[in-house]
DNA sequence: ATAGCCTTGAGT
DNA sequence: ACTCAAGGCTAT
């Protein structure tokens, strides 16, 4: 199945950042060696320095030395700070050099401070016991496959089997958080014949974030420039704050060329076990809503769904921009894996633009409201969306990308800065309370109108409308809650209660992407830069 | 202060 | 008796 042009060799990330929090450019343990054959299922890294994991300490495995820190850390009641940005890189060479980076990196990955004794009491067993043998079982199920050579690598899974197929299925979630898109195939979705890329085929990539695998260019003919810019109605107002200089796209979409078709290796791919081709099942149960009884819901719910996105449709055109951003450059000039994941945002953050705008009720404000508006809750938006996606179809320990790819969480956190990988769990925490609740896209365009209907925004004009459109949604997130969740009397004040947290993980995002702007890490001339600055200015 | 190795002891 | 995660010791 492998194409001719796939080279499994060839990084994804041709340009390891330079910055500690570059997803991909955090080195493996540089120290430990590759072993030719694969080193044991056992010797994974650890996930706050990438060293070598000596067991099970205060919570999860980690290696000797962060476990000796931590309780060290603990036990002297430590209080460290830190001089540069909060966000050192942490791995094995640099561990020593920020110990409160260090310890931060040690509670977001999970490990407890309740594990260190007071009492310093010697051997025994403690509570965490029964944590501890769940989490072997869970490990031993997952058949990881671990490459060596590549201790740092995060696989990432064909999972289209999960994927929407039905072009009726509206709008199943999208979206991601901290992670962002490219706009170049953006609004304009109409270009994109329905049903490219993908459902039915196989989204690639068994691809770590080291590698291109997936990614990989896929030789797409280029045959022209399309000029785009953003949402027009807004640039004709001359106070956008999305001007674009005109970037090549290329309409032509042959996101299926046979390159994307699933490889036999990726048939085999750790993630795709079993739970693979029954997730879309899965995500129907989680999303109880069928067409069937969405048409039996009051019209206004309804309405709100209609101008939901298709997610397949999505995923192709986040796959098919990338794959032209990626043919369009040298070999040697490859998107690392953070810009990837920015431009995935960007793009998500594109479709979230053009959902505004095609919102019935979003239609009736005026302009200069509907961008105040949007320039407010973009963020809260991105993080919506993520979250909803992973309800709908995230495997448990994976984070589920836009453009259908999974990422273990683990090798996301043993890779990412002390700041991602608390964004990581945050959102994680979330997503676990919101599967808890079965939360349905009824719900979640609910949610997304009550973010974008905020009549606390500053220069909202008519913040009367707002209030009382964000009102009416209210009204009717209570109604369905109470219809479809009887039994679960405060289901709608469990969702309301979720959005303090929404607001302030989407805040801890903007931040995040604004110091890696700084560094001049993010895409130019992206949708994502252009917010960062809006709201700034 | 760090981190590799040692000792301890409840749970199995 | 064995396991293994906790604390302890100590060369660096």
């Amino acid at each position: 199945m492998d194409l001719p042009d796939y080279n499994p060799q060839q990084p994804l990330v041709h340009n390891p950042g330079k910055y500690p929090e570059d997803l991909l450019s955090l080195e493996g343990p540089s120290t430990s060696p590759a072993e030719p054959n694969g080193r044991p299922e056992s010797e994974e890294s650890c996930p706050i320095c990438g060293d070598k994991v000596s067991g099970y300490h205060y919570g999860l495995l980690t290696c000797e030395s962060c476990k000796g820190f931590f309780k060290r850390s603990v036990q002297n009641n430590k209080y460290y700070t830190c001089v540069e940005q909060q966000s050192c890189p942490m791995n094995l060479s640099q561990r020593k050099r920020c110990p409160y980076c260090r310890f931060q990196k040690c509670l977001a990955v999970g490990m407890k401070r309740e594990a260190v004794r007071a009492d310093r009491m010697r051997g025994g067993r403690n509570k965490f016991g029964p944590l501890y043998r769940r989490d072997r079982q869970m490990k031993q199920q997952k058949v990881y496959h671990h490459p060596h050579n590549a201790p740092y690598r995060i696989k990432m899974e064909t999972t289209q089997t999960q994927r929407p197929t039905a072009p009726h299925d509206p709008h199943l979630m999208r979206s991601h958080a901290t992670a962002p898109l490219s706009f170049d195939a953006l609004h304009h979705s109409h270009m994109y014949p329905s049903g490219v890329g993908h459902p039915g085929a196989p989204m690639p990539l068994d691809c770590d974030m080291n590698t291109d695998r997936g990614l990989t260019p896929l030789s797409l003919p280029y045959s022209g420039l399309y000029h785009r810019t953003f949402p027009g109605y807004l640039q004709e107002k001359g106070e956008m704050p999305y001007s674009y200089s005109p970037e090549p796209t290329n309409y032509v979409y042959p996101i299926l060329d046979n390159s994307f078709t699933p490889r036999s290796t990726l048939a085999s791919s750790p993630c795709s076990t079993p739970s693979s081709s029954t997730r879309f099942s899965q995500a129907s149960t989680q999303i109880p809503d069928t067409p069937s009884s969405a048409s039996l819901k009051p019209n206004f719910l309804n309405q709100l769904l209609e101008g939901e996105q298709d997610e397949s449709q999505l995923c192709a055109k986040v796959l098919a921009s990338l794959q032209r951003e990626q043919a369009n450059r040298g070999k040697h000039d490859r998107l690392n894996t953070f810009s990837i994941m920015c431009k995935m945002a960007d793009q998500t953050l594109f479709g979230l633009v053009e959902w505004a705008r095609n919102s019935a009720l979003f239609k009736e404000l005026k302009v200069e409201d509907q961008m105040v508006l949007l320039q407010s809750c973009w963020s809260e938006l991105l993080v919506l969306d993520h979250l909803c996606r992973q309800v709908t179809y995230s495997k448990e320990g994976c984070i589920y990308l836009v453009t259908g790819q999974q990422i273990e969480m683990l090798t996301i956190i043993s890779q990412a800065g002390v700041t991602l990988s608390s964004l990581v769990s945050r959102t994680q925490d979330l997503v676990s309370k919101l599967k808890a609740f079965q939360f349905d896209r009824h719900e979640f365009v609910c949610l997304k109108h009550l973010v974008l209907f905020n009549p606390d925004v500053k220069s909202v004009q008519s913040r009367k409308q707002v209030e009382q459109t964000q009102e009416r949604v209210n009204r009717a997130l209570m109604e369905h809650t109470q219809q479809s969740h009887p039994r679960h009397s405060d289901k709608f004040g469990q969702l309301l209660l979720r959005l303090p947290e929404v607001r302030s993980i989407s805040l801890q995002v903007e931040e995040y992407l604004y110091q890696r702007h700084l560094l001049g890490d993010l895409p130019c001339n992206s949708l994502l830069t252009e917010m960062l600055h809006t709201k700034r200015s």
